[in-house]
DNA sequence: GCTTTACCTCAAGTTTACTTGAGGTCCTAG
DNA sequence: CTAGGACCTCAAGTAAACTTGAGGTAAAGC
């Protein structure tokens, strides 16, 4: 630690910095930046600075994907955020809570095609018309009414 | 349905004519031969032509990707069966236990994901210390013993 | 026999989420 | 003042699962 510049508790932070406490490397924060999920401004020598707050933004950002959420959407999510201010506390339920629906969603899908497998693998007839496996379709006239996010997709696979 | 040669019960089929039976494209059916996953022989001509026994092959490629195994693991999957032969109703009970199994995990991860989040939604402290969205080493000490797959993974997100 | 279709190969493009590398600048310590 | 680390940009590479396109052959219909 002794390369490491003292840390005024509260100045921005460098690039590095940033990376070292997130545990992103300077690369995706590049990346991040470009794609408009975290912002910065820049010293006289062109150099990125960051305001404390990036930190938890950049924590958001990582759970959800963890959750699975696409960068895109991350972005398209943070960006419904008053003019890039800082996550509240507020923001992140209601982050979190569509963030969790999208999952319970994947979670049912999975569960009713885990479902739909364990009929067929006794039968194993594979049939084109007969076997649900095999007809995606299937899947969108049986659930009820539930919480429906946009999802105009049948057959895609489910991705992991 | 004019310009579509009749087709002879029992006789090969064409590159188009399993597109059109399996709907899956020409240019997958290429691409899944040059990754081993299905295989043909060729005509004077230079053309392929598959035994009846592919479509059967295809389906259970598409099923498995619809469980979201990735191509290289299907590859790997069907290439256990003696000598590329026809899958039969108990290789096909073997290969979707086997996939269930992976399903049945990731849709337990997926499903502590879901809890830990929902923990998290009211806190929304997302500490780096404390926040178990934030550390998912847990994951790895958490579960019992169950059928452990392959799997040294521990933070990559959880894809959809 | 000629014209469509169908088919062939091989290279390159697509998306996602980044990383790696090249070539150059800035800043801080000694 | 100079060495070294931190930083900058932009291009290209990576993996997965294919698609698209170019340029060329084969086979089938009339």
């Amino acid at each position: 630690m002794s390369t490491i510049k003292s840390i005024n508790r509260h100045q921005p932070l460098s690039v590095g910095e940033v990376s070292r406490r997130s545990g992103v490397a300077v690369s995706a924060l590049h990346f991040y930046e470009q794609k408009g999920l975290i912002h910065s401004w820049r010293t006289n020598g062109n150099q990125r600075r960051y305001h404390r707050d990036i930190l938890r933004r950049i924590a958001v950002i990582k759970v959800a994907q963890r959750l699975g959420i696409p960068l895109s959407d991350i972005a398209g999510a943070l960006e419904t955020l008053p003019e890039g201010r800082t996550v509240t506390a507020e923001d992140w339920q209601q982050l979190s809570n569509r963030w969790r629906a999208d999952l319970d969603d994947r979670i049912d899908k999975l569960t009713r095609l885990r479902d739909q497998l364990t009929d067929c693998i006794g039968c194993g007839c594979l049939s084109v018309e007969a076997c649900r496996l095999r007809n995606p379709s299937d899947t969108l006239g049986e659930n009820g009414s539930g919480p429906r996010l946009l999802d105009p997709d049948e057959s895609p696979p489910v991705k992991r």
